[in-house]
DNA sequence: AGCCAGGCCCAAC
DNA sequence: GTTGGGCATGGC
């Protein structure tokens, strides 16, 4: 598909857009960008910020899939400056985060994707992610190595799940083979809330399916990382979630997400 | 070695 | 409606 340059980016920092913890397929390559799939599309990404220069090298997208899932046409200034005036000492997770873009991410990966992430830690979240693609997904062949796109719902659903389980997904296999069937029955659901009818589908994941996969960017995830914000920065008991979800409806509002994804990105990578 | 990880289900209050 | 044990697996 070639080279796609895109300009006047700002705003974009992809050490950021890749390790706050929204998405599990995109690694640091050797020429100092990042290399993922996404969309049944391999891609090498490169980003000049003096210059705002975004440089994508794909196997597929047009521009317009590219610029609709780095979220290129939100305005972050904007969205910190009205989170800071609502909340001041989210400024300095802002800044430490800086450049920080929720994906526009596939539903149904994301669902996947967050219910293997319960009880789990990001690096073993990704290597299963990356199990469930090779063994399932379609092989991308792209400039001599080998991708695998994230496999379709209707090739998860029907694979046993003792089949599954062989990749080490522990009690989380059977939540994944349901979850594919169920999607395949109902499709992207027309209200956030049903998410929560997923097997294996609580409030927190359901929080990063509504943030992730449904751009649902009032959703505020609670994790145990978020529990010790929340207790350190505001002085919430840690089991005092109700507590936390109306605080962040009340002074976050409607960009609570990317608050979260601030603060999520402060506590794991600077504090 | 032992605690913990982007928690949820289910039974017992 | 809330609380706590159990859960597969492996990172650190």
């Amino acid at each position: 598909m070639g080279r796609i340059v895109i300009d006047n980016i700002t705003d974009m920092n992809l050490e950021h857009v890749f390790d706050c913890g929204q998405c599990f397929r995109w690694n640091k390559n050797e020429e100092n960008g990042y290399t993922g799939v996404a969309g049944g599309n391999a891609c090498h990404v490169y980003l000049d910020e003096d210059a705002g220069l975004l440089t994508l090298n794909a196997s597929g997208g047009d521009e317009n899939f590219w610029r609709a899932y780095f979220d290129l046409d939100t305005d972050y200034g904007a969205i910190k400056e009205e989170l800071a005036s609502r909340e001041p000492k989210i400024r300095a997770a802002e800044e430490a985060g800086y450049g920080i873009r929720i994906l526009n991410q596939d539903f149904y990966e994301v669902l996947i994707s967050f219910i293997i992430s319960q009880n789990n830690n990001i690096p073993r979240i990704k290597k299963c992610i990356e199990a469930i693609c090779e063994r399932y997904g379609d092989r991308i062949d792209f400039e001599g190595k080998e991708y695998y796109s994230f496999p379709k719902a209707e090739v998860i659903a029907k694979v046993p799940v003792d089949e599954i389980a062989e990749l080490k997904l522990g009690y989380r296999s059977s939540y994944i083979v349901r979850a594919a069937r169920k999607y395949l029955e109902e499709g992207v659901p027309s209200d956030a809330e049903k998410v929560l009818d997923y097997y294996g589908v609580g409030p927190k994941v359901a929080n990063c399916i509504k943030l992730f996969g449904l751009r649902r960017l009032d959703a505020f995830p609670i994790d145990t990382w978020v529990k010790k914000i929340m207790n350190d920065m505001y002085g919430f008991e840690e089991n005092d979630i109700k507590g936390m979800q109306s605080f962040a409806e009340e002074r976050f509002g409607e960009n609570g997400g990317i608050a979260q994804q601030y603060l999520f990105n402060y506590y794991r990578n600077v504090k």
